[in-house]
DNA sequence: GTCTATAAAAGGATAGAC
DNA sequence: GTCTATCCTTTTATAGAC
């Protein structure tokens, strides 16, 4: 590109400096979480980010590829806090049990494990835009799109071990299976709470109370932290 | 086009006196399932239900009518017999406390509560088709379409508004709100769990068990079970 | 890197014969 | 009630000027 003024045009068009990439993926981001994935035209997101429809297929190549940059620049942050929350409280843990060896060894308490693994995903729902990131996680697990199954195993690979891990010294009665699945019902309450972010009419309705994230956060661990230490179920025969 | 052999094409292609309206019905939740709603075009169901594509506009009227109709076919009967448990529940426990008065006053167990409001959509998980309505419940809630939202009100409402009564009668010492809150989370890992059902590489992946139906409802029921009786989280002030 | 213009396909919906 | 044929819109994607 040849001129200089183009700086000047994109001052004055667009905030200066504001990089395309940058407003495509918000406002792809913006869309799919209001209207749905595949309801979001290319045409409708290079107009709420107003730049050139064919400035998606420069930058991305596909809606495809938008859609799996969309979703990964918010998922890694969130993985990462999740995954330094737990290793803080491991190592700080591991100084008080006197046998300086195994650093990562020590057992953070369950509360304090779901807090780190939920905390970093109810903050969403503080954000300026209404909540809007939390109804996009929310929606990860019942969107069809193949490209959503693969980022639930990449993204969510490291995270699942690592947090199983800790929830079963956390819970060393518990047998794995049983951690995993109950792990499995807490996502389920947490993202349900995520996706109904969109609605405050239902949650409203419901009677849902709407407090402010602090008192959300604690009554999530609440809920499921007596989830976990629920008794097993002993396997009984299927009735004949 | 043109033969009058087609009453015997109908007959031999198709089972004879099937109903188109039917076989729509079944092509498009099959669809809906499997690619999404806005993924499932009307040709693509008329293709698979081996009918017309103008068949959708007369037996419906539009893709909107249609998608509401597949859904309240399969959600009216899963509120019924929740419903109905819930009344059986009810009208049975009545009869042991003495005072004649009042069929509708006893207090059924939390389990027994949790398991009128589960039974009836986990048995979904169950069916032939290895849980695909499982998945298009545990969708409702997060798909964008605004019948969606509609129908979340008018089916549920009923169900919502029964059910938190029966939990107020049996956790008599938790608050209102608290019951909805809690019972949205356990709303949640149902959903959670319906949604899941179509990646038995995830739930494989994930650790999680896949046993038969019954084990899965006692542990849902005792996972909620336990976090319904979670100790109320204090009020606390939000820090300075 | 950004734009206009357009290709090429697929979408929902309808008219009218049978 | 079912079919064919078609209208009109919208979609993703690309070509080529600037």
């Amino acid at each position: 590109m040849r001129f200089k003024r183009m700086l000047e045009r994109r001052a004055t068009v667009r905030e200066a400096g504001t990089d395309t990439r940058a407003r495509l993926l918000d406002a792809a981001e913006r869309l799919f979480a209001d209207d749905g994935i595949a309801q979001s035209s290319l045409r409708a997101i290079t107009l709420a980010a107003g730049v050139n429809v064919a400035a998606i297929h420069y930058h991305f190549g596909s809606k495809e590829a938008l859609l799996e940059a969309v979703f990964t620049r918010r998922l890694a942050p969130v993985n990462e806090e999740r995954l330094s929350r737990l290793g803080a409280l491991e190592g700080l843990e591991s100084n008080g049990n006197g046998n300086g060896n195994g650093a990562r060894a020590a057992s953070p308490t369950l509360e304090g494990v779901l807090e780190a693994f939920l905390a970093p995903v109810l903050r969403l729902l503080r954000d300026p835009d209404g909540g809007r990131l939390g109804v996009l996680f929310g929606r990860l697990y019942t969107e069809p799109e193949e490209i959503v199954v693969k980022l639930l195993r990449d993204q969510f690979g490291e995270v699942s071990e690592r947090f199983t891990a800790a929830l079963m010294r956390a819970l060393p009665e518990l047998p794995e299976p049983e951690i995993r699945w109950r792990l499995h019902c807490a996502v389920g309450a947490m993202g349900h709470l995520l996706a109904s972010a969109r609605f405050p009419e239902i949650a409203r309705e419901f009677g849902v109370p709407d407090d402010g994230e602090d008192a959300t956060l604690r009554r999530l661990i609440g809920f499921c932290a007596a989830g976990f230490r629920a008794p097993v179920v002993p396997a009984t025969e299927t009735k004949p």
